[in-house]
DNA sequence: AATGTGTGCAACCGCGTACCT
DNA sequence: CAGGTACGCGGTTGCACACAT
C-alpha cells in the first residue's frame, strides 16, 4: 500500500553513520527483548533513529552470526550461479549464503564480481556474452592492436605495446565468439545461405555432428530444481548460443590465473541433480544449465575433431582464423563486421 | 604536501506487498 | 472488501579511505 510514513514522520530523527554507543543501545535492547516492532523499537530502545534505520543496522551489522570479511572464491561462484537464476533477487540469493546479508551481496556484486564479468566479455545482467556493439569494437580493435604490433613484433624484435600472445587468442576467442552469439540471437547473419559456411561444417557451430542445432527440438538439459522463478526466461532456452557455466568458469579461472577447483563439476552436479528427491543431498538447487551438445567451444572443437572429415584443418578454431584471415576469398561477411567494428576509436576497458 | 580521482561500503529512499482492522 | 500500517527489498547515494598526480 504505497511507501510507510515511518521515516517522515520521524521529523529530527538521526540519520547517517551509526556511532559505538548507538549500537550499543540496539544490541543491548534486543538481546534483551528481541526487536518486537521496528516502528516501536527506537523509542523504547531509547535511540533517536527511525524503525526502518534500526533494522537495517540490526540485520546488515550487529546481527551476531554475521559473517564478515571476504567473500572466498567459492561463495563468489555461488553468487553467480545463483544470479544467473535469479536475477538480482539479493535476498533470495543470501538465504543460500549464511551469514551473508543481502545488502552486502549486492554490494560485492556491483563491485567486484560485475566488474570481474564485463573484463571477461560476459554480460553481467544475462550471463551471455556481451554484444553490445561497444564490446565488439574494443575486442576487434585490441585484435588490431595486436595484429599490428605483431607486425613491428617481426620487424624490430620487440613488442612495444606488451600485448602477449595468449591475451591476442583470448580476445579472439571472445570475438568469434560473441559473433556467433550476433548470429544466434538476431540473424545477424544467414548461416542458411551462406555456401561457404554450409560447405565448410568446422566453421559452422550449428551443425554439429552433422546435425542442425536450430532444426532440432532437443531441450537443453536445464537442472534447476527449485521453485524459484527463472529471472531471465530466456537463457537457457537456446541451447546452440549457451555460454555455460562451464565457460564462465573456465574463463574465470583463466582470468584470475588459477584453475577450476576439482569439486566444481558441474556436469557432475547437473547429472545428480535432475530430480526433487535428489535435493536433500545437494542443499543448494542445480542451477547450472548446460547442454551436452554446446557446453564449450572446447566441447565444439573436440565434437568437431571427431566427426568432421570434410575439412583438412583439424579445429575450429583454425578454420575460423582462415575464414577471418583469408584476404583473398571474395566473401565479406566477416570483414565488413569487422571493418564495422573497427571504425570506433574508443579504449579497450580491459 | 596538497589536491584530484577512484573505490568500497554503510546507510538511505521509495516502492511493493503482506497483514491487520 | 477497502483502507491503513509495517516490513522487506532493490536501487541509489554519499562518505571515508586509498591511491595517483
Amino acid at each position: 500500500m504505497g511507501r510507510s510514513p515511518c521515516c517522515e514522520e520521524n521529523v529530527g530523527v538521526k540519520k547517517g553513520p551509526w556511532t559505538p554507543e548507538e549500537d550499543e543501545k540496539l544490541i543491548d535492547y534486543i538481546s534483551k527483548h528481541g526487536h518486537g516492532s521496528w516502528r516501536t523499537l527506537p523509542k523504547r530502545a531509547g535511540l533517536n533513529r527511525c524503525g526502518k534505520s534500526c533494522r537495517l543496522r540490526w540485520t546488515n551489522y550487529l546481527t551476531p552470526d554475521i559473517k564478515r570479511g571476504k567473500f572466498s572464491e567459492e561463495d563468489e561462484r555461488i553468487i553467480i550461479n545463483l544470479h544467473s537464476v535469479l536475477g538480482n533477487k539479493w535476498s533470495k540469493i543470501a538465504t543460500h549464503l549464511p551469514g551473508r546479508t543481502d545488502n552486502e551481496i549486492k554490494n560485492y556484486w556491483n563491485t567486484h564480481i560485475r566488474k570481474k564479468l564485463l573484463k571477461m566479455g560476459i554480460d553481467p545482467e544475462t550471463h551471455k556474452p556481451r554484444t553490445d556493439l561497444n564490446h565488439l569494437m574494443s575486442l576487434s580493435q585490441l585484435l588490431g592492436t595486436s595484429n599490428l604490433s605483431s607486425a613491428m613484433n617481426t620487424t624490430w624484435g620487440n613488442n612495444p605495446l606488451g600485448l602477449q600472445p595468449d591475451i591476442t587468442q583470448l580476445a579472439k576467442i571472445q570475438l568469434l565468439q560473441n559473433l556467433l552469439q550476433l548470429m544466434n540471437n538476431y540473424s545477424f547473419v544467414n548461416v542458411g545461405n551462406n555456401p561457404y559456411l554450409l560447405s565448410n561444417p568446422n566453421l559452422n557451430p550449428l551443425f554439429l555432428n552433422g546435425t542442425n542445432l536450430f532444426q532440432t527440438n532437443k531441450e537443453p538439459h536445464v537442472v534447476f530444481s527449485g521453485s524459484e522463478e527463472y529471472a531471465n526466461p530466456g537463457l537457457y532456452s537456446q541451447a546452440q548460443s549457451e555460454c555455460s557455466q562451464q565457460d564462465v568458469s573456465k574463463s574465470w579461472a583463466d582470468l584470475e590465473g588459477g584453475s577450476i577447483p576439482q569439486d566444481t563439476d558441474y556436469n557432475k552436479i547437473s547429472n545428480t541433480t535432475t530430480s526433487r528427491e535428489n535435493q536433500a543431498e545437494n542443499p543448494l538447487p542445480a542451477l547450472v544449465a548446460f547442454s551436452t551438445k554446446m557446453g564449450t567451444f572446447n566441447q565444439m572443437d573436440s565434437n568437431i575433431a571427431q566427426t568432421s572429415t570434410e575439412s583438412p584443418s583439424n579445429t575450429f578454431f583454425d578454420d575460423w582464423e582462415k575464414l577471418l584471415d583469408d584476404e583473398t576469398s571474395g566473401r565479406s561477411y566477416w570483414k565488413e563486421i569487422l571493418d564495422l567494428t573497427s571504425t570506433s576509436a574508443s579504449p579497450i576497458l580491459w
